[in-house]
DNA sequence: TAACGCATAATTGTCGACAATTATAGTTCA
DNA sequence: TGAACTATAATTGTCGACAATTATGCGTTA
């Protein structure tokens, strides 16, 4: 299964192929944000027909990296502070209820199997070399174990296969590359008890705090930016 | 603003046109749930092109009434139990946040507003002719201008863009055009008079609620039908 | 008779071209 | 000089045809 987003297939049409690459363009930045893009450009660039690329950029559109107007064409998503706003809102509401969910839902298999990985993460934190990457990826596994643990096909579908990509791209934009290591890791442990627990309410509560105070940290940083560029 | 979507434009293209028309048609029924989707066959028959169809398709694929399967082809989405779950959980979860907004974002004249629409819909209630259209038409009303209030393009996108199609489609397909009708009514007015009162808090719970209770609410009629099928 | 394999038919994916709309640049007129 | 109009260029929307993949039906064989 990718790493970067467990609920999609290998890529079969080269439709998908360009979507794929296109995707990780704009997530990364190669693509400026809020910049236009030109159907005829993009199509000889990725060297696919016209038609082909539109079907690219439908599933962009689906998951919110592209902005289309009619008659007129398309526009990456720009990257504001409202529009982090909004997504990180959305997110509490989303993966708090999948959260609640996987309390109720999870087989004991997967609880073993997230502790587990917990555990290795709790290990990895200590290693010098790409300290940064291990965080990120270990807390985008952890969120995609809970959200597969709701077993709720549209809270899945939501979430993995529209909103992460837009945190992927907050996140690379601003460089949130090495989030509140300690704090998030705690966090994630006390999630993981009230799922074990099977406490619903709870294990809601708690993920929605982490969101909020994912959403914080990345205001604040932003707060710092602005101050060191005045 | 069109009723059944107040985020989309007026259909500009021809392509926008027959997604509205396969669109009502998924929702209605007249093309059944579950079926497979020729493309050849509707392009004839709404009397376009294959690109513009598949154009068309996409769309509905963005708001989850059919799915694709590369190389094999679309099928209207099945309205199943654990689909209705899946659907009425995930609103609780975005609806309720939105509600939570709607309380602290909306302006006053919008409250006004709202107020408004409920003390007419208070007395449409005792029309004889068409009750149970004024009832539904209430209910989406005060649905959307509650999430509309949330000024939140993430969440609105969301709930109004992607999620209501399928909402109107569980409601058609399991004859849910009258529901609850006195005891709905009670609970908008006490969520409207939450966000009046600014309890953001309060809001979200009572929203939550609602959703949850119109979720028994259907559950129990496809309940009572499977009993008489008996 | 049932199951496997092959050839045919049908469907989806991709392509290039044309039509319709929008953006651009130049010109005219107040 | 600046604003409005026009003609041109560029871009998007739509179309029909071909290529690649999948489904179907028949014949063969165990």
């Amino acid at each position: 299964m990718p790493l970067d987003n467990p609920t999609k297939t290998l890529a079969v049409t080269t439709a998908d192929k360009v979507f794929e690459q296109i995707q990780h363009a704009i997530v990364e930045g190669d693509i400026l944000a809020g910049s236009k893009i030109s159907e005829p450009e993009l199509a000889k660039q990725y060297q696919v027909s016209r038609s082909t690329l539109r079907e690219a950029l439908n599933r962009l559109e689906k998951c919110h990296l592209i902005e289309r107007k009619p008659n007129v064409g398309s526009r990456v998503v720009e990257c504001s502070i409202k529009g982090l706003l909004e997504l990180y809102i959305t997110r509490e509401a989303l993966e708090g209820m999948a959260c609640r969910q996987a309390a109720e839902n999870m087989t004991g298999e997967e609880i073993v199997d997230m502790k587990a990985m917990l555990s290795q993460h709790s290990t990895a934190q200590d290693l010098q070399d790409g300290v940064a990457y291990y965080q990120e990826k270990g807390d985008l596994d952890f969120h995609y174990k809970v959200i597969l643990g709701s077993h709720n096909a549209q809270l899945i579908n939501l979430i993995c296969g529209q909103l992460y990509h837009l945190v992927r791209m907050y996140r690379c934009q601003f460089g949130m590359n090495s989030p509140r290591a300690s704090r998030a890791f705690s966090e994630h442990a006390r999630i993981i008890e009230a799922i074990s627990d099977r406490d619903g309410e709870l294990a809601e509560l708690l993920m929605r705090r982490h969101i909020a105070a994912s959403r914080k940290n990345i205001e604040n940083k932003i707060a710092e930016q602005n101050k060191l560029n005045q």
